[in-house]
DNA sequence: GAGCCGTGGAA
DNA sequence: TTTCCAAGGCT
C-alpha cells in the first residue's frame, strides 16, 4: 500500500505522527546559532530574548555580529539593564527598526529592577513587558522555559498555511493559523513542561527557512512532504495568501552636511517615531511633491556660512512605507563657529560610533566625497 | 485593524 | 531595476 493510500484511509495516524516525525528532522538538521543551546540543554534566556528581538523581521545573518557584539558588552540582563539608552542605540545602530533597541532597554530596566534581574517563566507574564509580542513572548516560553505553547512567525505561517492549504489571506487568517500550528506541538507530559515544545517551533521555523522557503521550496527534503496539502496540489508556492500591499509615495528633502575643520554638526532626532532617537546631520522636512531647492529654506541657520555648496546628484534612500531622495547641501565653518540650539560637533574621525541610520551615513558620505 | 517602523540580500 | 521579504510590535 503507498503512503497516499495510507493517508487516506488512516488520516488520524498520518497526522498525529507530525511531530514526531518533526522532531526527529529538527535532530538530524537543526541550525546551529550562537543564541542556541546545545541539543538537551536549557538555553539561557537573556540570549534567547536578545536574539528573537534582534531576529524581529531581520535575518539572521544580519543580526549575528549585533548579537556577538551585545553579548561580549552586555553580558547579563543586568548589565543591559544598567547601560544608557544612548549606548544602547549607538550598538544597534544599521540594524533598523530602532523602536526595538529603545524597547530593548527599556525591558532590561524593567527586570533589573522588577524582577530582581530574572525574566518571568510565563508566556503572560513575558508578554507584559516592553517589545514582547504575542509572537516573541511564545518563542522565549517555548525555547527558554519549555512551555508547551507554539509561536507563530514568518516561517511557521508559511509552512502551515501550505500544510493545510489555508486560503483565508493574511492577516485575517492569523487565528486559524495559530490554531493548525498547534497540532504540530508533541503531546505534553508531565502537565506543562517537558514536552520539547521550543524544539518543535525551532523545528518548524529551521523548516521554513530551509526546506519550505518562500521561493521554490525543496519539498522532497521535507519530512512532512507525504501529507503536505499545498504539496499534493502543486501550488505550495501560493501560500500564504496575503492581501496586495500599496507602496508610498515618493519623498524629497534636503541634508546639510556642515564641517567645521575635522568636526561635523549633528543633532538628535526625537525619541519616537521615524529613526527615533538616532542622530542626524540638519535637514528640512521630507515631504511628498516638495521640489529639491525649497529645503534649502530651512537650512541651519550659522554664523560664517555666506553660501552653501549643492553637491550634485541626490541621496536616495527606501524605508518600509515611502522611498526618499535627499539632496546634500555642504558648507564649512571657521573654527570656534558656536553649534546652534540643539546641535553638536563630533569629530569626523569618530563618525562609526555615532547612532547614525543608514540614511544618514548615506548622506554624509556623499557631502564629504567619502 | 491598518499604518508606521530599517536594512540588506536574493531573484 | 523592481519587488519581495526576514524569528513583529506598537498605536
Amino acid at each position: 500500500m503507498s503512503s497516499r493510500a495510507a493517508a487516506k484511509t488512516k488520516p488520524t495516524d498520518q497526522q498525529a505522527d507530525r511531530p514526531a516525525r518533526l522532531l526527529a528532522w529538527y535532530d538530524r538538521h537543526r541550525r546551529r546559532l550562537p543564541w542556541r543551546a546545545e541539543a538537551g540543554e536549557r538555553a539561557d534566556p537573556y540570549r534567547v530574548w536578545l536574539s528573537e528581538i534582534m531576529l524581529q523581521q531581520t535575518t539572521v545573518r544580519a543580526v549575528g555580529p549585533y548579537f556577538e557584539k551585545f553579548l561580549s558588552r552586555w553580558p547579563d540582563v543586568t548589565a543591559l539593564g544598567r547601560a544608557s539608552l544612548d549606548d544602547v542605540l549607538r550598538m544597534w545602530a544599521g540594524l533598523g527598526y530602532y523602536s526595538r533597541a529603545r524597547n530593548l532597554h527599556a525591558c532590561a530596566v524593567v527586570v533589573l529592577n522588577n524582577h530582581d534581574g530574572v525574566f518571568p517563566d510565563t508566556e503572560d507574564g513575558l508578554r507584559a513587558l516592553p517589545g514582547i509580542g504575542p509572537y516573541t513572548a511564545a518563542a522565549i516560553a517555548a525555547i527558554a522555559f519549555d512551555r508547551r505553547t507554539m509561536p507563530v512567525d514568518g516561517n511557521i505561517e508559511r509552512v502551515v498555511t501550505r500544510l493545510y492549504a489555508i486560503e483565508a489571506a493574511l492577516p485575517q487568517a492569523k487565528p486559524l493559523i495559530k490554531e493548525m500550528a498547534a497540532t504540530l506541538l508533541g503531546p505534553s507530559r508531565a502537565g506543562d513542561k517537558n514536552s520539547r515544545a521550543g524544539d518543535s517551533a525551532q523545528a518548524l521555523m529551521d523548516l521554513g527557512a530551509t526546506i519550505c522557503t518562500p521561493k521554490k521550496p525543496a519539498c522532497a527534503l521535507c519530512p512532512l512532504n507525504d501529507d503536505c496539502a499545498g504539496h499534493a496540489r502543486g501550488d505550495q508556492e501560493t501560500f500564504p495568501r496575503k492581501a496586495p500591499k500599496k507602496s508610498g509615495t515618493l519623498r524629497r528633502g534636503a541634508a546639510f552636511v556642515v564641517t567645521r575643520g575635522a568636526e561635523l554638526l549633528v543633532r538628535s532626532r526625537p525619541d519616537k517615531g521615524l529613526l527615533g532617537g538616532m542622530t542626524e546631520v540638519p535637514g528640512s522636512q521630507w515631504l511628498a511633491g516638495q521640489a529639491d531647492a525649497a529645503a534649502l529654506a530651512e537650512a541651519p541657520e550659522l554664523k560664517g556660512v555666506t553660501r552653501w555648496h549643492r553637491k550634485s546628484g541626490v541621496v536616495t534612500h527606501v524605508f518600509t512605507h515611502f522611498p526618499l531622495e535627499l539632496v546634500v547641501y555642504t558648507a564649512n565653518v571657521p573654527p570656534r563657529t558656536r553649534a546652534p540650539d540643539g546641535m553638536r560637533w563630533v569629530p569626523v574621525a569618530t563618525l562609526d560610533g555615532e547612532a547614525f541610520p543608514n540614511v544618514m551615513r548615506k548622506a554624509i558620505a556623499h557631502g564629504l566625497d567619502l
